[in-house]
RNA sequence: GCCACCGUAGCUCAGUCGGUAGAGCACCUCACUCGUAAUGAGGAUGUCUGCGGUUCGAUUCCGCACGGUGGCUCCA
């Protein structure tokens, strides 16, 4: 038979079958000893797969892609071992690999606790020293399922069932059996660095009606230095959380008192605030916008109308006036389609694009809120575009486009999804199926990739929804762009067309930024607390060196102010050395040193926070520099 | 909401195997008037998150609540 090897020779061999791992041998691989499984022509394989025909074979080494994944699998099962060793009775489910490392689900009679873990560890490393073997067994769903009942494991067999598979294939390790599909690595000794990192409760199959099982996470990489590497990385993005920077930077804060989810604004973080509501404001104006504002509170029964009653009320707050029910919004549509009501309206008045910073209430579950990420309370740039059919994409398209340099802006790197209908959800199966389409259409006109998340659309409509991440690399939702065809029905909307007669518009929903705080939240981590002077809260500070340079300090900090910067003194009578640090640490742009040297000359020295110092210059010339910097939002 | 972990001075944290607590920074006072990441000396600071229970005695053990963190589910 003969043997091609990518990117390599081409050896003709005797034997009618051999292995992958003695076919690799024969071509001579290099650095065959990190060599954990094999493509054969294209799809991966064990080592151990037999090759027995006309091949192409290519080598996965530890360190690649496919190599780290797998040999994080194998570390899944690794640990599946090691439980099931050292808690009897314990009940296994499932364990992929995952970014960085991989997670193991099972069915305890407790969950397992942080402290479980170094003895697991400890089990594990006993297994990956005794270098077990991986053995792939083919079997009959049948067979399967009998070899599970053996040994208790019924969600292996809810699973095989589920599958609906003739064969299965399961690979054994030491003591430890798993369904499987493979494939893994040749044994346990190819695992060289691993960690096990925390404990979590899952759902099985991800639906909280179903048991809770207790979730083991771990990390493992190709050598110990990468690992060490991966964990220092975790440290340091640490330093960057926005709940912690928040804080150090003085620029929100959370109260017990006040309760769950609710954010309180310090001077800073309220400047920050502004200063992103002020530019969305310039945005959307430019985009032929208008600005509306609709009430906190409204009648129950429009809710009841809208169908947020219906498909949103578990996550909204009621109170009752004069004996009326009321309830807070959580979204703002309503006073936007209330107004576009408010009278006839032409196609030659369309598209309508009425934009609100509006300030909603959702009853968040307690466990899901996190620092500015996910609260109770927030702004949204919302925005409400009430268009002609023609013009839904048109529409859309612009979005993109607005939502596509706001991100350039930020410099943010940002993944789409399109979310499908969910089960709880209102409208035609027609309305949904053009709505969808109308969004992929706009994607793919303008050459963006995008996943397709089933069944996770807003329950009016199907959406585009935009992803940043944070320092931990978790993502969050932040711009959204929804299809309407069913609130302008239940709301009647409607215009004339040029035939005279009525007809009914689309609506989009969408914002840009999402939700102040969150997009506040994760800017922050982006920036590590370092804003950007068009963003910064205290664009410079004035460093007194003496007490006597302390009179012409405010007068510069007065023309500054003046000048349209936001600017602060420090005019303590302290070493400039301690005024530096501390400007630093507040990760202010600018210091700015006034000494006798400065007073004489009239002008100041500006020092960035990168720890260099511009050339002396007059108040104006810096003044002149900050206002370039604002025109390139830089 | 579910699972795990956590809550000690304004902040970061130590501590008490049950006998009512400490450090650094910050704060206040004084001296120093100083040129690019911490000047020195002195001082004050706590219902040990809250409410119950066990106990002669609880910050420490147990339960519940509140708040936070990491996940699951849900979501901007």
């Amino acid at each position: 038979m003969k043997m091609h090897l990518i990117n390599g020779g081409v050896k003709e061999i005797e034997a009618a079958s051999i292995s992958a791992l003695e076919a690799l041998e024969e071509l001579h691989v290099a650095g065959l000893e990190r060599v954990v499984a094999v493509k054969i022509n294209g799809e991966l394989k064990d080592l151990s797969a037999r090759v027995d025909s006309d091949v192409s074979l290519e080598p996965v080494f530890l360190d690649s892609v496919d190599g780290l994944e797998i040999m994080r699998h194998s570390t899944s099962h690794v640990m599946a071992e090691a439980v099931k060793e050292l808690f009897p009775g314990v009940k296994v489910t499932i364990g992929p690999a995952i970014e960085n490392g991989f997670y193991y689900d099972f069915d305890y009679e407790r969950p397992f606790k942080e402290e479980d873990l170094p003895r697991i560890e400890e089990k594990m490393k006993e297994i990956i020293n005794a270098d077990l073997p991986f053995e792939r067994r083919e079997m009959t769903s049948r067979e399967a399922i009998t070899l599970f009942q053996r040994e208790g494991e019924n969600y292996k067999i809810e699973i095989i069932e589920d599958l609906g598979e003739e064969r299965v294939s399961v690979y054994t390790q030491g003591s430890f059996t798993d369904l499987c599909r493979g494939p893994h690595l040749p044994s346990t000794g190819k695992i060289k660095a691993f960690r096990l990192t925390k404990t979590a409760g899952a759902y099985w199959r991800g639906d909280e009606k179903r048991p809770m099982l207790s979730r083991i996470y771990g990390v493992a990489f190709a050598d110990p230095k990468t690992l060490k590497k991966h964990l220092q990385k975790i440290e340091e993005a640490k330093k960057r959380d926005h709940v912690r920077l928040g804080k150090e930077l003085d620029l929100f804060s959370t109260h017990e008192e006040i309760g769950s989810g609710m954010i309180v604004w310090h001077p800073k973080g309220c400047m920050l605030r502004h200063i992103l509501e002020d530019f969305e404001i310039q945005e959307h104006l430019r985009r032929g916008y208008e600005i509306v504002k609709g009430p906190l509170l409204l009648k129950t029964e429009l809710w009841q109308r809208s169908g947020h009653y219906d498909n949103y009320r578990e996550n909204m707050y009621f109170t009752e006036i004069d004996e009326q029910s009321y309830g807070i919004k959580p979204m703002n549509c309503l006073a936007h389609m209330l107004i576009y009501n408010s009278k006839m309206r032409s196609y030659r008045d369309l598209p309508k694009r009425y934009f609100e910073l509006g300030l909603v209430h959702r009853h968040e579950r307690s466990g899901v809120l996190h620092g500015l990420m996910r609260v109770r309370e927030f702004t949204q740039d919302d925005a409400h575009i009430i268009c002609t059919p023609d013009q839904l994409d048109g529409e859309i398209k612009g979005v993109l486009e607005f939502v596509r340099d706001v991100m350039e802006i930020f410099q943010f790197e940002y993944e789409l999804e399109i979310s499908t209908r969910p089960e709880k959800s209102i409208g035609s199966e027609e309305d949904w199926n053009r709505a969808t389409d109308a969004l992929k259409k706009a994607l793919d006109d303008h050459h963006m990739p995008y996943q397709i998340n089933e069944g996770d659309g807003a329950f009016y409509g199907p959406k585009i929804d935009v992803k940043l991440r944070d320092a931990l690399e978790r993502e969050w939702q932040c711009a959204t762009i929804q299809c309407d065809f069913t609130m302008p029905e239940r709301f009647d909307l409607s215009y004339v067309d040029k035939d005279g007669q009525k007809h009914r518009p689309v609506m989009i929903h969408r914002v840009i930024l999402g939700a102040v705080e969150r997009f506040i939240g994760v800017l922050i981590e982006h920036y590590a607390g370092a804003f950007p002077t068009w963003l910064s809260p205290v664009q410079a500070i004035l460093l007194t060196v003496t007490d006597r340079n302390i009179p012409y300090g405010e007068k510069v900090l007065k023309s500054l102010k003046e000048g349209g910067i936001r600017a602060d003194g420090d005019f303590r009578n302290e070493k400039l050395g301690l005024k530096v640090r501390e400007a630093q640490l507040q990760k202010i742009p600018y210091m700015l040193i006034i000494g006798d040297k400065e007073q004489e000359q009239k002008g100041l020295t500006p020092r960035l926070r990168t720890g260099e110092n511009l050339p002396f210059m007059t108040e104006k010339d810096f003044i002149d520099l900050i206002h370039e910097e604002l025109r390139q939002r830089r």
